[in-house]
DNA sequence: CACGGCAAAACGC
DNA sequence: GCGTTTTGCCGTG
């Protein structure tokens, strides 16, 4: 069975294997200054160490002891001073090349013209679909020119999630589309599927300051990370991080623009429209790949 | 004008 | 040395 079947089996969002799992990376994630051991763990689960070792296992690409590291604040700190690679000063072109790149999602984007963005959507059609991923509900928006919105949502905040997502662009016209959506779901978080020969097209929707953020992002290589004055510094406007701050949260292509990869200036994980949560997960899920 | 997925500086223990 | 609070930051709606 190959990987996505094998998600699709055991990580459907209402199914055990899921909450076991959403459990197990909340009670890691709160918990992870007391190092909690596999035995307290389940323990507090009422789960048998092994088969909660295995199930995580599955689903994580790593064990829940390597998640707890990965979730560490020392990890984080890791992450930022993992250079000289140098950070956001390769091009991602460049980066195209490097075997280094080689589990990284390969992307090409193009930013909406400032005619485009002021008219909010209007004269688009976006497709979309919910489709089952390894952070819960993914929701994926598509225009013909790519793949305009990534979001996250749990079982039961459908409509809140679409919500957020179709208010961004509330001029745009939209319609559900499953044949449009899957194979973006099926490629984007499948990384056998990434390859450079192939990149998934991105289109970023947002203003100026913004899509300079989120390209910015996009430079960032997997199993990295950055702060997020080192994304001002690489704007040019070292001195608007906070801003930068503002305009990562409000990134709509989620996990593809790597917004999770952007930590606190001392390792810190702040905070993340989509939960923390799923924001320590997608650093733990890149730790088991990198 | 207020509000952030910020960050130094300033406190207080 | 620490965790917490205060005080500039800067684009957006």
């Amino acid at each position: 069975m190959n990987a996505i079947a094998q998600l699709k089996k055991d990580v459907t969002p209402d199914g055990p294997d899921y909450d076991t799992v959403r459990r197990v990376i909340e009670l890691i994630t709160e918990d992870y200054r007391d190092q909690p051991s596999l035995e307290a763990i389940a323990d507090r689960l009422g789960q048998s160490p092994t088969q909660l070792q295995k199930t995580f296992t599955r689903w994580a690409g790593l064990s829940p002891k390597a998640f707890l590291q990965a979730v560490t604040l020392d990890h984080a700190k890791r992450l930022l001073r993992e250079e000289d690679l140098p950070l956001l000063e390769t091009s991602f072109e460049v980066g195209l090349s490097g075997p280094s790149r080689l589990h990284d999602l390969f992307v090409t984007h193009e930013a909406m013209s400032p005619g485009e963005w002021k008219a909010k959507g209007g004269g688009l059609v976006i497709r979309y679909g919910f489709h089952i991923s390894p952070f819960g509900l993914a929701l994926i928006m598509v225009t013909d020119r790519g793949l305009a919105g990534l979001a996250f949502s749990d079982s039961g905040d459908e409509k809140a999630c679409l919500e957020d997502m179709t208010c961004r662009w509330p001029n745009a016209q939209y319609v559900e589309d499953l044949q449009a959506t899957t194979p973006y779901a099926a490629r984007i978080f499948e990384p056998s599927k990434w390859s450079s020969q192939q990149p998934l097209r991105v289109v970023l929707i947002g203003t100026d300051f913004q899509v300079r953020v989120w390209e910015s992002l996009l430079k960032i290589p997997m199993g990295r990370a950055v702060t997020y004055s080192d994304i001002a510094k690489d704007i040019g406007q070292p001195t608007a991080m906070r801003a930068v701050g503002a305009a990562v949260g409000r990134n709509p292509v989620s996990f593809v623009v790597p917004c999770h990869r952007a930590l606190g200036k001392n390792g810190d994980l702040t905070g993340y429209h989509w939960g923390l949560t799923r924001k320590r997960a997608m650093l733990g899920w890149e730790a088991g790949r990198a």
